[in-house]
DNA sequence: CTATGTGAATTTATTCACAGCA
DNA sequence: TGCTGTGAATAAATTCACATAG
């Protein structure tokens, strides 16, 4: 690389873990290069997106040959920093946070959800996998735990104030499930996931019928 | 409005339901009118952007004074065909599906989930709310029924699979919460929520401690 | 010859800035 | 005066097109 520091676009980010999905996915296939057009075809981005994408951190594949799976997923969790162990809490064990609990998709990113926390006394005291939920009243308690990420999914109502707390306790991040705006200092990265919002621009694109 | 026609942006549309859920909040809250600042506050979008997002289908708010709260909700319901109820499915009822079929977030887009199929046998014929789970291989027979959406929530390797029936079925739209990319035909509006794939790209935000 | 890496061109999206209406 | 609606300006993202390395 010859090192020009140019800006990241955020696309670009949202990107990296597509390809990294596809290659895994590739890999498990026992595949071990792949070319750009290749990745292309698994994840649905086109091939010079791809390139460009990469290229903004490094030079990565071979010319002629193409990219060694192995090699390329191990540079993309290395930009994304999913090297190390990530400690994550759940707010919220309803069903949609019942669901993320046991969701197996995030051991590949190196993520794990080492406590929960739920307001309803009926499910305080029960455990969940390995995970005994907590009164959410406790959550300043996390602090000591080195927690990085806080997974909201409480009820909208409630989603502002367990933010401010998760920040409190020293989350770095947080992925919010509650189907509402929620901000944080800016240094906190915010995503939402709001699953009806999703579903409701579906129609628009239906063809009239 | 002067009736230019302009190609209307993906992300107009995508911001469009969001524009609504702040508006539905507001009116909670009791307010009959709203400003574009307002609006702004609420839903964490600059304010001119949702002038412009809402100038590509009329002229709905009055100068010096704001949007009528009620009027503009109906006309972005008119402007997302979210005017008639929709029939959902689900295919897959394990943790994330059955979360999904009792999320509660769908019906203020007139959305009801009437039916939903998984392969495991000791879940066909089971009910949940009032939706009595059918045979995944009966998926065929859902083409008289009049559906107009798919959600998959089926482990990666049949999501595309499940896809393709879906769309053979009739459905209009697929949303997929299953960790692939999958195609469909292109008058098929495919969207992907993949949980995981949101929560892999926060670790390069954060601070390297 | 093949597939990468990348400036340049193009397209798409956002923000500015202000005319114009209530 | 206050806030909308919108061209014009700017910024961001994508795609082209090709020189370059293996």
């Amino acid at each position: 690389m010859k090192f020009k520091y140019r800006r990241i676009p955020e696309e670009t980010i949202r990107r990296l873990p597509v390809y990294l999905r596809g290659l895994l996915f590739s890999s498990q296939m026992g595949h071990r290069k792949i070319s750009s057009s290749e990745l292309a075809e698994f994840v649905g981005v086109n091939s010079c997106q791809i390139r460009k994408d990469l290229s903004y951190f490094g030079e990565f594949g071979k010319r002629g040959v193409g990219y060694d799976i192995e090699k390329l997923a191990k540079e993309i969790r290395n930009i994304l920093k999913l090297g190390t162990v990530r400690k994550a809490v759940l707010v919220g064990a309803g069903n949609l946070g019942s669901a993320v609990l046991t969701y197996p998709g995030f051991k590949i990113y190196n993520f794990a959800i080492t406590a929960a926390f739920d307001a309803d006394p009926k499910k305080i005291g029960k455990k969940v996998r390995d995970i005994t939920i907590e009164d959410v009243r406790n959550i300043a308690k996390l602090k000591k735990r080195k927690i990085d990420l806080g997974i909201i999914a409480v009820p909208q109502a409630d989603a502002q104030k367990t933010a401010d707390e998760l920040v409190k306790a020293g989350v770095k991040a947080i992925l919010n499930f509650s189907p509402c705006y929620i901000t944080a200092p800016k240094r906190i990265k915010v995503v939402t996931i709001d699953i009806a919002m999703d579903l409701a621009r579906l129609p628009y694109y239906m063809p009239v019928s």
